[in-house]
DNA sequence: TTGTAGGCGTTATCAC
DNA sequence: GTGATAACGCCTACAA
């Protein structure tokens, strides 16, 4: 009652060990009648090769890159713990994983790192990066030097990735703004928006669908134009202080982007902290501790566990040829309150 | 630059490849002087064992067996699918595995399903059932036997299981009443609580939950007792109509059981599908299509990939002799609503 | 067009 | 105590 192997195949067809490997990997130099053969013979008996056993053989290793920003913040730190995690992981499992980390908002030395990255030595990467034309350019180098590329937690969509691990940002905005809405209870109040910085196309997108879901299902509610805190808590306390002094009415605070905080900080400072609607994203030490203290409401979040195992499937299904399983490599967008703290 | 293998460690320490295997797997029959000369070999050059390999030359099969509750219920047969989809995956990674159906309600009838179990054939099970004296006596005799053995989604708390694969449904209930106090923004009025029945363990501890955070958090609502659908159609329609009809002020439905297709059925026909604030529990077609017409505002739910697939990962470990990482395998209490449907 | 033989990294069964 | 040596299931020269 063993699972049927190769010989099996090769003695139920009559043929050899090699004949039933070119079958199986489609290789030529075989007769039509011959492979008909053998593929009866491996329907007949039920043959499911054995991947590992494969791989072993074919002496097959992946070789897998992360670029991320430097700098600190912890959503990244928890992706880079996430990484050092799978990487351990993975190496019992023929693969090697190496992070380059490149200074953030420098287009330039993006491009350089990316560029310095060797087809002939790489199988695939994992890309987090704003998208410019550089990039587009290097993407487009590692495609055709036959690196599989994905996109990390921000799409390049304009890019050739294979595949973009990560959640849909606008998405993530209307369900912060359902929360934010119904969490306000129908009052006719303001909301600030805080955000790192207006360029990054996720806060973009998140403000874009935020700003639709406050519009159609919430029209008393007056959500104000974004306040930037460019992930600088002295920035964050100023202008957060700024607009609560200017705007009595605020009964709400988006923050899309980092900073967190900061943002909470000035909020207890000022004693409104409880009272305010806090909405914001990427569960980190700070969101869960201020979710413990009511300073915040609800965080919107992925898990960088999934993305990063995501990522790595992903990698090496692509650079094998393989076709991925699009529903599995969903990442979901968790909502994430006091009471389902993970 | 390859990876180290049992030949480097070999050659570095002088010794052969048995005795590299013998200390590699802790055997007896080796020097003290030996091992930690190997030890030695291996700290030196970097030695991580491939796992496939090893499992190959091993030869290692595990036979695992879910045992489920027959009948219908969309939860059941996203279950049973996600065991199909996971055997169909497992079955490339020397698992084979079983479903075993028990009449549900029926405990002599599990008890025997489980007692007909012949340790020596299988290496674990996951067990979804109700627990009852029958069950405990038979999870000991399959530890005895040496079988590795989870709760799934139901634990048995008072059962020598080695593990539970699912949600805390205290907290569950308590995310639940979170929601649905918000949702009611503070009103006065009354919310409905609609159970299979009031037996099931995991019934009982949402409804303490919810009741917890109604009572510390949003005192001007009053939740009804527990009315029971008993899963059937006609009689959720027939006890909601009359809860519905004998509490005007009703503004809330709790549903924490299976039955919210005719839960819903029935507030549509009522009318008062959109403006009731509905919360229940598991992601099905239903709920997920409840949640697009509005006629459900939210659901509570857990990744039934997640749950086959941790009872898999940990099925294995435990029979294996290894420990699991807890940390890993804790399933989330997922928060659905319309904009974050995945 | 087909087959033979050796090897991938690990484990297991023998002898010595 | 230790060491050859043959598996495990598959792939890949090289022969035929």
């Amino acid at each position: 009652m063993q699972r049927p192997t190769v010989n099996d195949i090769a003695r139920a067809a009559g043929v050899s060990l090699a004949t039933v490997d070119r079958v199986l990997n489609a290789r030529p130099g075989v007769r039509d009648q011959t492979i008909s053969r053998v593929h009866e013979a491996i329907e007949k008996i039920g043959y499911v090769r054995d991947v590992s056993a494969a791989n072993l053989a074919r002496q097959r290793h992946y070789r897998l890159a992360f670029v991320l920003p430097e700098g600190p913040g912890q959503f990244l730190s928890a992706l880079r713990d996430a990484i050092a995690e799978a990487a351990q992981r993975s190496i019992a499992d023929r693969t090697d994983i190496t992070v380059v980390s490149v200074p953030a908002h420098d287009p330039h030395a993006l491009a350089r790192a990316l560029n310095a990255l060797d087809c002939d030595q790489i199988d695939g990467v994992a890309i987090m990066a704003p998208e410019t034309p550089h990039v587009r350019d290097a993407v487009k180098r590692l495609k055709d030097g036959g690196v599989a590329t994905v996109a990390l937690v921000s799409d390049l969509p304009n890019s050739e990735r294979d595949h973009f691990v990560g959640i849909n940002n606008v998405a993530a905005g209307r369900t912060a703004a359902v929360l934010m809405g119904r969490f306000l209870g129908g009052r006719t109040c303001k909301v600030l928006v805080l955000v790192g910085s207006m360029q990054a196309r996720d806060s973009i997108e998140r403000r874009l669908g935020f700003d639709q879901v406050m519009a159609e299902q919430f029209p008393s509610v007056d959500v104000l134009p974004s306040i930037e805190g460019h992930d600088d808590a002295e920035t964050i306390g100023r202008v957060v202080s700024t607009a609560l002094d200017a705007h009595r009415e605020i009964a709400g605070v988006y923050s899309l982007g980092s900073g967190n905080r900061a943002l909470t900080d000035c909020l207890r400072g000022r004693g409104v902290a409880n009272d305010l609607v806090v909405v914001a994203h990427e569960l980190t030490p700070h969101t869960r501790d201020a979710l413990n203290t009511n300073a915040i409401d609800a965080v919107i979040t992925q898990d960088v566990g999934h993305v990063i195992r995501s990522a790595l499937r992903v990698l090496r299904s692509k650079s094998d040829g393989l076709e991925i399983v699009r529903s599995q490599e969903r990442i979901r967008i968790d909502i994430v309150m006091k009471e389902n703290l993970p």
